[in-house]
DNA sequence: TTGAAAACCTATCATTTTAGTAGTATAATA
DNA sequence: TATTATACTACTAAAATGATAGGTTTTCAA
């Protein structure tokens, strides 16, 4: 039950582009030193996030990244979800089907099916904005 | 963010157990052949439930495993959290503590904070009763 | 027009975790 | 006392994790 660093460091990656919005393309450079993650390891985890279409990217001189709507656009689950591929806590759940022949009468699929409904609506309720905002304000997530 | 089949298998024995309670003790070997569980896996993963005062044992012929409280006394929680040691989304919530030292101004913490209490309260929420009535009648943990 | 700065791409790797298998010791009971 | 069960310990193959490293391509500005 985990998120792995490849989701946290997404979510501070965006958090971090979030902080910086509307300053034009921001370099990895910056923020790996801000953060203070490897810059190679950023490297890597960029693409999940241009796949889902959350970044723009732009090469050369000046390039960098931007985010591809306003923070308050971008919730949590988008992000996580990118980068950890999918949110779903046993496999079975994945979109492949029937990894497990049993799922139709599997007595603890649905425990899992509820927990993933409560994950989601927990990430979908919080963005990017909500984020930035709360580190002023000290709001709470936890009700 | 997965559950581990060590929690995954947990949960389906401890529903085994329930389904048989009162039955007195109960041998792995029928377990794992109802489950389809090698009984040698599920020896190594009943001592992590056993430490938490969650099953009795007893050795030799005629012995075999028992809940120490009835199924509408154990929780999921207390299930998984056995088996996975615990249920934190992220390791700096472990109890040891400062294994992340900027765990004090950290922007992203309060959000796995909330994410750990959201899931714990789902846990809580459903006893090992509760998984065998809704075999019988349909209900569903989502909502 | 050329050089610097940036993203992009691919390979490699050490460590840890996961998911088991195997064998032996120990205890209890019929 | 033989049988049946748990208890304990060691080992292992495979996958995931968390990186590091090096080269390629694109862009822009001096």
């Amino acid at each position: 039950m985990k998120i792995t660093t490849r989701g946290r460091y997404s979510l501070r990656l965006m958090i971090d582009l979030a902080q910086h919005y509307q300053e034009g393309y921001i370099a990895l450079k910056d923020i790996s030193s801000r953060q203070d993650i490897s810059k190679k390891y950023l490297e890597q985890i960029v693409p999940f996030l241009i796949r889902s279409n959350l970044l723009n990217a732009n090469k050369g001189h000046m390039g960098g990244y931007q985010l591809t709507k306003s923070p308050s656009e971008i919730t949590v689950r988008e992000v996580l979800e990118s980068a950890e591929g999918s949110l779903v806590p046993v496999s079975c759940m994945e979109n492949t089907p029937n990894l497990c022949e049993k799922c139709g009468d599997c007595i603890t699929l649905p425990i899992y099916q509820g927990l993933y409904e409560v994950v989601i609506n927990y990430f979908d309720g919080i963005t990017l904005e909500d984020i930035i905002n709360r580190q002023v304000s000290g709001y709470d997530y936890s009700i």
